[in-house]
DNA sequence: CCTAGTGTTATATTTTACTATTACACTATA
DNA sequence: TATAGTGTAATAGTAAAATATAACACTAGG
């Protein structure tokens, strides 16, 4: 996996196992993979997975069970909050950016539209 | 000033900078702050200020005259270039993030829609 | 010429993230 | 009960970012 430089690999590691329970390829009571195959997977060290686990099980998204496995919550109501959560941060970023920037409420929608239209012609 | 602990202090003043720029608070030719001043301003020390316009020097979006000060470009066509540059950077941002969340492209444009609509009753 | 204001650079120190390595604790199963 | 697979934790070392501090280089104005 790649990571951006400019912040923390653990960081990363949980905003990606985020992603994987929002997209359903981890699904409410799947087992994660191993510790250390985690590791050999995202090219890291054990203890920065385990760093980003940590703060996941803190959090209630992820359940520890010693000597088995780490697995994803059953709580489905906190994986749909959580999705929701995410969803609502970045938009509050790209707002808040852009109206730094000085763009009006309508220019900032419409400036969307274009760079999501406009995508189409290189990508995908 | 208030920094993401998440993301290095120079790349954040360095972005810092770059709104003053966009929004027209530091104009072509403007004379920056002394250096010591605007660490004192964002609270941090001389070196990492140096480091974010050592950056933006190299940049060119900023010149610096030893003994006078650090100046922005009198380059309008840079500001203009990078301040689209910005904009795009976060449409891309926002766009691959909720993309990966499983949003449609309808879905990203319209939460944002709903997003900007429901501000007005908490903000501003 | 001197001094104050400016940018520039260097050294040493602290903190944080990350790594490497090892050990320990628990579970399942052959 | 031995062993392999799992999570957990501790230690030591490295690197990057930031700090404190000091010195150097240039400019302008008295």
């Amino acid at each position: 996996m790649k990571f951006d430089d400019k912040v923390p690999i653990y960081y990363q590691i949980k905003n990606h196992l985020y992603h994987e329970m929002m997209t359903g390829t981890l699904e409410p009571g799947d087992k994660l993979p191993a510790v250390r195959q985690l590791a050999v997977d995202l090219t890291v060290n054990v203890n920065t997975v385990q760093r980003a686990l940590g703060e996941m099980i803190t959090e209630g998204t992820i359940e520890s069970q010693r000597g088995k496995g780490n697995f994803v919550t059953m709580d489905k109501n906190r994986i749909t909050q959580l999705k929701e959560q995410l969803i609502v941060e970045q938009l509050e970023r790209v707002y808040n950016e852009l109206h730094a920037l000085n763009l009006t409420d309508e220019q900032i929608i419409s400036s969307l539209k274009t760079y999501i239209a406009g995508r189409g012609q290189q990508h995908d």
